[in-house]
DNA sequence: GCCAACGTTGGC
DNA sequence: GCCAACGTTGGC
């Protein structure tokens, strides 16, 4: 068992690129989350996430944003070797293997919501008005969530 | 496709 | 260190 208070993420991809039906299709329902390339995410991923916290998944830049499932973390941070191939779209020549600039998390398919909750919905219920994810100007595609805003949240897809 | 809101780059 | 130019994100 982890000893460390569990943590709460939403992870960024759009569907286009990797959505939620490619991660139930992966062996074992689970790959590394890669591609991360920006220095705030870089810092989540590679100092606080940790084996054991959960996710959601969210589907950004689509015709339906919203959060579509919930993911748990088995892997903490480690570097992300696509940086180092230069026929990756994610290669960065400054990244290389003896001094990683971005990393990278595994994780799992724990669930795909039946009733994904919309970034519509999201909005409309005050409980979640200083979400992270909601506030203006938001482009961060690793953000933490409180514990509150995960029950809350959760709750939300079992509504009928 | 538009565009606001960022983040990054690089000249100075 | 400043800041203009540029690139990216992501909702609409």
């Amino acid at each position: 068992m982890n000893s460390h208070d569990k943590r709460y993420w939403l992870l960024k991809s759009e569907p286009s690129v990797f959505g939620i039906d490619d991660l139930a299709a992966c062996p074992d329902q689970s790959t590394h989350w890669d591609g991360v390339r920006n220095y705030q995410a870089r810092n989540m991923l590679r100092d606080q996430m940790k084996k054991g916290d959960l996710a959601f998944f969210y589907h950004s830049n689509c015709k339906q944003p919203g959060i579509v499932g919930l993911m748990e973390i088995i892997r903490q941070g480690y570097p992300d070797h696509t940086a180092f191939d230069p026929r990756s779209k994610y290669h960065d020549p400054k990244s290389s293997p003896e001094k990683p600039r971005w990393y990278m998390v595994d994780i799992k398919l724990v669930k795909k919501f039946e009733q994904p909750v919309s970034l519509t919905e999201l909005k409309r219920h005050p409980q979640l008005e200083n979400m992270l994810l909601l506030k203006k100007g938001n482009r961060l595609s690793v953000l933490p969530i409180s514990p509150d805003h995960w029950d809350f949240i959760l709750s939300l897809t079992q509504a009928k």
